[in-house]
DNA sequence: CCTCGCATGTAACGGGTTACATGATTTA
DNA sequence: TAAATCATGTAACCCGTTACATGCGAGG
């Protein structure tokens, strides 16, 4: 029942695009898929070596005139293969992502209702944000013509974030309201 | 910027509540907030001990006949006022959840579209059995008279639950059929 | 001269899961 | 007699974040 390396996937996919070095691929996994997958350099560089420890990679070091050294790296054979069974796989379980406002709202019963609707309306404004951010990702994934092949399923994975959101964000409504008729009586 | 120590909040919420032992409280948690917060015992006992170091909490050892022996928590009132304040603070940020089947489907270019068709399809079962699941509690929460005080805001985290489900469920169905017509081409 | 962008890396720390250990009683 | 329920607890391990360290070059 080992805990799966998800970041080792996310590398290796990664590098499918046009990414090649740990700058980069962070780049480019803020641009795309942060919505649903961050990760940190901490995580990045080390799984890097390994990929190369591995197999699943190749690095060469390139010195540029005017920037610092990079390490290239690039897929192998072994690698795609890696990734591509792993896209195969079925997912075993649907985690359960924590949510701090609900963690509150569940215990709400101890504290005013107008505060409990505060911050349902602070959630709410962090939501509309995060929906402009996917409209911004969209903008990038209709643009980039390098990337074309790509483009439909990142659209599709983008098109779940808003969904989402929107559900949340009705969800908000609908809830303040509860609350607030609630305070009346 | 220390992270946050959240559970210590659950347990202190799920003190004002009639759970009394680590057990209760594990118990508890996997029918009310399970499908947001989900909790160990390795958690759940280091950090009843903390409670009680901290004078959130007492214990109080009980021993019962033809069962095992009890440690039996109280909240105090220090513990109800630090739960109280954590209440009323405000969510710093909304945490990204990560999402195994959509870093699936961002690197599905290689992989066949009906396989990823697949993987979305079992991804709408679990959801489907999640819905059920959710039904299941708001049976539990409306029956039990015990916590009637309680009883609408744990059906406001609940219908969080439903109703994004449900946009997923719908989004399924799209990107099912968004597939398929690739795949036709 | 300072900051930003490019670029790589590590160590400490903290949270959480899993597996293991124990043990009584009831029920099938 | 085996399994399930009640009940508590710990240690190993993994994953990830944060903070820190380094260093060059360009532009303001």
């Amino acid at each position: 029942m080992a805990k799966e390396n998800y970041t080792k996937y996310v590398l290796l996919g990664m590098l499918t695009t046009k990414c090649r070095t740990g700058y980069a691929i962070k780049q480019m996994i803020d641009q795309s898929i942060s919505h649903f997958w961050k990760i940190s350099y901490g995580q990045i560089y080390p799984n890097l070596k390994r990929l190369v420890e591995e197999g699943l990679a190749t690095v060469e070091d390139t010195s540029q005139e005017g920037l610092p050294d990079k390490k290239e790296y690039q897929i192998t054979e072994t690698g795609k293969q890696v990734l591509q069974e792993w896209l195969k796989e079925p997912i075993s379980i649907i985690p359960t992502e924590k949510n701090e406002l609900l963690l509150k709202l569940f215990f709400s019963r101890h504290q005013a209702s107008d505060s409990a609707v505060k911050q349902i309306r602070s959630y709410q404004e962090k939501l509309q944000e995060r929906l402009n951010t996917y409209l911004g990702i969209e903008k990038i994934i209709r643009t980039d013509q390098d990337d074309a092949e790509d483009a439909m399923f990142w659209l599709i994975t983008l098109d779940y974030g808003q969904r989402t959101t929107k559900a949340i964000l009705e969800w908000c409504e609908v809830s303040i309201e509860k609350l607030l008729k609630k305070s009346e009586e």
